[in-house]
DNA sequence: GTCTATATGACGATAGAC
DNA sequence: GTCTATCGTCATATAGAC
C-alpha cells in the first residue's frame, strides 16, 4: 500500500488497473456471472454483493456492459503468459500440449466462469466484436492447430475447446475432485488431437 | 387437418399435444432462446416473431417458465427413439456408438440450439429440477456409461457431451457444412471413449 | 466513494372487451 | 384467439447531497 492501491497487470490488452473497490465490484460480478449468466446477473445483485448501492457501482463503471468487458479481460489475461511461453516454444507439439494442459488446469479451477466464457450469448458476442479479443482468441488457436487451417484442423480445435470447457461443468463431475480431474482430462483431452503418442 | 389441429408427439414426458397457436410460439421461441439465451429472451421479442401481442402468448401458456420447458421437452422427445432403441440393443458397445452418433447429428442439424440446452443457466436448472428431465439424462448417460460409474467414466461422458454440444457453436466452425462438421466428430470423437478400435 | 432519490423504460403477468 | 390497457416489479442509468 506504499505506491499505490490499484493493481496492475499487463495483459493482452493493454495494462490492466484495478482500484480496490473495481476489484471488489469484478470479483462479485464474476462469481454471479459464473452461475446466473450475463443476462440473469443485474447490477442490484452486483451491488448487494459488493455490500453497496446500485450507484456507487456506477461509479466505478460507466455500463454493466463494461463491467463484463473487464471481466472477461481480467479472466483472459491469466492466459497470456501460457500464450507467449506456448508461441516461443519452437518444439510446435511441446508448445500445443503445454498449453493444452494450462488450458485444463485454468478450466478445472475457475470451472463456473469458463463455462459461461465460452458460452453465454452476451459474452460470445462481446468477444466477436472486440478486436483485442478477436486477435487473442486468433493467437491461441493458432497455437492449437499448429497454423494448419483445414477443417479437420479446426473443427479438432472446436471439440478441444469444448471438451475443456464444456467437461467441467458437467453435473456429472460435480463432485469430482480438482485434482482428479484435471488428471482424467489431461490423460482423456489429448487423444483427440494425437498429441499422447 | 381433417380430425385434429393439433400436433402429437409421444415423448418421453408424456404425449406431447401441441395446438397450431403453439407450435408457432415454441418455434419462434426456439430460435430465440436459441441465440439470446433463456433471461435474453423477452415475451415481447417472442410475440413480435409470432405476429401476435403478449396476451395472445399468454393464452397459450401461463408463464415464460412453460414456455421454456415446453420447448426443452420437444428438443428432448427427438432423441426418444434413439434412446430405447440404444437400451434395446443387446450389444453395449455398438448401442453407445449408434446412440452417440445420432446425437452427433442432433447437435449438427440444430447447432445453436443444443449449446443453450447445455449451457444456459436457466435450463440447466430446469433440467435439474423437473424428475422426468433428470430421469431422462440418467437414462441417455446410462447407456453411453454402460452402467460403469467410476471417475474416469462418468469424465468421459462429460467430455463426450461436452465435446459433442460445444464444438458445434464454436465460431471456428460456423462455416463449415453440415455434411463435413457432422463426419468429421463421428471420426474424432468416438476415440475417446476407445469406440474406433 | 458512497449515499438517497429519481427518471425512464422493459419486464412478466393479468383483466376485460370483442 | 386476439386485442388494448394496465398492474406491480425490476431493469439500467443519472442527479445531487454528504
Amino acid at each position: 500500500m506504499v505506491v499505490s492501491e490499484g493493481e496492475r497487470a499487463e495483459g493482452p490488452f493493454g495494462t490492466l488497473t484495478r482500484s480496490r473497490p473495481q476489484q471488489r465490484i469484478l470479483a462479485a460480478a464474476l462469481d454471479l456471472i459464473g452461475s446466473h449468466g450475463v443476462s440473469g446477473t443485474s447490477l442490484q445483485m452486483i451491488a448487494d454483493a459488493v455490500g453497496v448501492t446500485k450507484a456507487a457501482v456506477y461509479h466505478q463503471y460507466r455500463s454493466k456492459n463494461d463491467i463484463v468487458i473487464a471481466v472477461t479481460e481480467n479472466e483472459l489475461a491469466i492466459l497470456q503468459d501460457a500464450l507467449l511461453a506456448a508461441e516461443a516454444d519452437e518444439r510446435p507439439e511441446e508448445a500445443r500440449r503445454t498449453l493444452l494442459i494450462q488450458l485444463i488446469d485454468l478450466a478445472v479451477t475457475r470451472r463456473q466462469w469458463v463455462g459461461t466464457l465460452t458460452s453465454d450469448p452476451v459474452i460470445v458476442r462481446i468477444l466477436g466484436e472486440h478486436p483485442p479479443f478477436l486477435q487473442f482468441m486468433r493467437r491461441l488457436y493458432g497455437v492449437l492447430l499448429d497454423q494448419r487451417d483445414d477443417t479437420k484442423a479446426r473443427v479438432s480445435a472446436a471439440i478441444m475447446s469444448a471438451a475443456i470447457a464444456g467437461s467441467v461443468v458437467n453435473p456429472l463431475v460435480a463432485d469430482v475432485d480438482d485434482d482428479v480431474l484435471r488428471a482424467t482430462l489431461i490423460e482423456l483431452v489429448p487423444r483427440l488431437m494425437g498429441l499422447d503418442g
